[in-house]
DNA sequence: GAAAATAAGGACCGTTGAGTCCACAATAGT
DNA sequence: ACTATTGTGGACTCAACGGTCCTTATTTTC
């Protein structure tokens, strides 16, 4: 098996270039030569590889969406408490107020871009908010379990409620908003729930 | 003076089509050609009254912003409480998850596709932004002197935690979630200031 | 080493994008 | 009525887009 000539490049890595540039300016924005450029290959090995641009696509949301939960629940294994854990989650997304380039996360970028014109992003979003879901509600229920959590309110509210706020916290850092008057907002949050 | 033959199409108008159409489909998905038939006009009339899709784009948030703005300040003048003001506010961002086509606010749709890279559009965007906060700050304001607002929280902080949720919502609803599992956190929200 | 198979380079294609320009139409001032 | 001024329609430009395809290169199997 395994005939022909063998590929020259690494099939990850380029997705991995790919996503990147997706994250970092969209996909409209993104044009075909912008591609080539960051994953480093030629047009037919990407139409051979990847089939096209809409189809590299839904596959840089799924490696962004994989990349995303697998990274969120190692940090909650390795958080002391569910508590620890959620304060990390929410510092870091208003710490990109302070890098220049504020990407956001990609799934709530792409929601805004074009999952209302595209069945076929719009699901695969879907899927990754699950995904990154369900690792938030992973760390609800270990926080009632723990007894840390205060707040009566239902686990699932309590899951859609930081999804809610960590996709504004994210929405204001891109529009400009810094850290110093962010703090305070995510002290807020947390005292809602813990 | 006003020499010339006079315009056959109102102004005010025709930017009121256009910016309905950047809030359908956004700025790059947005043609032409595609204003050209919303507006209901030529394309010399375009460039001479507007310029450039770019600056009619700019024109666009403008408008939708004093809109919005003025919109929400009535409502606001007209509400019998500052909670009953909050919660019709956040009830009707959830609304939308009935409606078919699923807009989202113009601002956070502008943020999320190019505020990053187009300087111009960020200050706008920011601009507008800025005006509907003032109106949810005297919402708040109000809130506190009819003892209404039992968080300790500071106004301004309070101004913010509205703005992340309305903008979380906004996106969770686009994103596909239904009305019935987005009210219970709509009534946490409530219940976490008022 | 020939043949089959796969990869890569790049010329090529049709479409569509935003934007320009010019000829013609309509109005106001004189 | 004539001229200056402004509006409108549509042909036109040119670059960029995504995508195709043909040629050439490199490998494996036999």
């Amino acid at each position: 098996m395994n005939l022909g000539r063998p590929r020259e490049f690494n099939t990850e890595q380029a997705l991995e270039a790919a996503m990147q540039q997706f994250w970092r300016a969209g996909y409209e924005a993104t044009s075909l030569q912008d591609l080539l450029d960051v994953m480093n290959l030629s047009k037919s090995s990407l139409y051979q590889t990847y089939g096209s641009k809409h189809e590299l696509f839904l596959r840089s949301i799924d490696f962004y969406q994989k990349t995303s939960a697998n990274e969120l629940q190692q940090r909650l294994d390795n958080s002391l408490t569910s508590k620890a854990f959620m304060n990390g989650l929410l510092e870091d997304v208003i710490s990109e107020a302070r890098s220049k380039k504020k990407k956001g996360c990609l799934l709530v970028n792409t929601v805004n871009e074009l999952s209302h014109r595209d069945k076929a992003v719009s699901k695969a979003v879907l899927n990754g908010i699950d995904n990154v879901a369900g690792v938030i509600k992973q760390a609800i229920k270990r926080g009632k379990k723990e007894s840390a959590i205060k707040s009566t309110v239902s686990t699932d509210t309590l899951v859609n409620y930081i999804v809610s706020n960590v996709s504004g916290l994210r929405t204001m850092v891109k529009s400009g908003v810094d850290k110093a008057e962010l703090t305070p907002l995510v002290n807020m949050i947390m005292k809602t729930v813990y």
